[in-house]
DNA sequence: GTCTATATATGGATAGAC
DNA sequence: GTCTATCCATATATAGAC
């Protein structure tokens, strides 16, 4: 790869860095590429350049975090009791949301919207394996004998549910734990009080003791 | 009330409806007062006559249903254990998410971009109490020794967030539930089914037995 | 690859006739 | 109250010079 080559992939970067931040923020429609140049600090042309249009952007920062692999597999198959496994699952997500926060903000305000593209169909189909993840644990946990029978699905979305209030509500969260907003400190702190809830919850309505 | 007055009311309320179904559908800088005005079938400048701005119109229609008087007293009073308390208040709380669905949308969406305006102040506020109702029914119920001492403030946002899920991301749960999106009959069903969901996950992780 | 200048569309809002 | 016509700001996108 070339000094060149590399200088560009770069900019394309450093744009849907600056691009994610933004529509994160205001939304798709708020956002001009006005803006987004001036925050990338590069040319408004620049982004025709690299993306064709706005919309096409917008779909590239969706699509370049939603297609990197995932290496759940191996964090499942390390544990051995069901429980474990949910747990360890529950962590990871944990993690993830708080780590693609602003990416999350987009893709859920897209879910919220509704409309079939072919993005949505993409995010549909992404956001459905990770409940099918959940949902396959639980399911052979019951089977085993290690887990009640529970609602499977409901479950599932009480999980992805409660840990996506925390990363796209801000204000009405920091608001309950009494949190100063601008203080971003307390995110260490909210993923492990989050881990231990999920524990106390589960290990009630699930396990069979 | 004369006739007239009651006209323009109907006029208003008309402009109102048409408008939150949009906003909810596309969000408020993806529709245009034009295309209000289409749907409402009035004409673009009423909108400014009745309203003033476009961004005014947006706020009347969050606001006029969030000022709506709360009933939820009455609910709680009437039950004698707190764990009934709690569950009335679910249900309740299951009606009003799937009754005002297009405003939650839009509610959700105005958290989610975390922008400090006098309308958030007001959204969060008004979800706050919602929290606060939740909070109070839980704590009492452990201090008279009827609840385990459990995580409060994770316990009410698990509960607003399950539900919110299921009113907010509809393509996502249609495809959990297996569920045709077109066919809304499944509402029924699924109010009962997150009702008796929270029963069973709640009777494990709070009812001391 | 980078820039300026511009074509073109669409948006919100309102002046003024009725 | 209702309408048409229009103003003006801002948007995306691109042609064409460098």
């Amino acid at each position: 790869m070339t000094e060149q080559e590399n200088k560009t992939i770069d900019k394309r970067e450093q744009i849907l860095d600056v691009a994610e931040d933004l529509f994160s923020l205001h939304g798709f429609e708020a956002v001009s590429v006005r803006e987004i140049s001036k925050a990338a600090d590069i040319n408004i042309a620049m982004i025709s350049y690299y993306f064709g249009s706005k919309e096409k952007l917008y779909e590239e920062v969706v699509i370049r975090k939603l297609t990197t692999s995932d290496k759940i597999i191996d964090v499942i198959s390390k544990q051995e009791k069901y429980a474990d496994k949910l747990y360890a699952i529950i962590d990871l997500y944990i993690d993830r949301f708080f780590a693609n926060r602003k990416l999350n903000n987009i893709i859920f305000r897209e879910m919220a919207l509704g409309q079939r593209t072919e993005m949505t169909e993409l995010i549909t189909e992404r956001l459905f394996q990770n409940f099918q993840i959940i949902s396959e644990v639980i399911k052979k946990g019951i089977k085993s004998g290690e887990f009640n029978k529970v609602d499977v699905e409901l479950t599932a979305t009480t999980i992805i549910g409660t840990i996506k209030l925390y990363t796209t509500s801000t204000p009405i969260v920091c608001r309950i734990l009494k949190i100063n907003e601008s203080d971003m400190s307390y995110t260490n702190k909210m993923k492990k009080r989050l881990s231990v809830y999920f524990r106390e919850l589960f290990s009630n309505y699930l396990e069979i003791k």
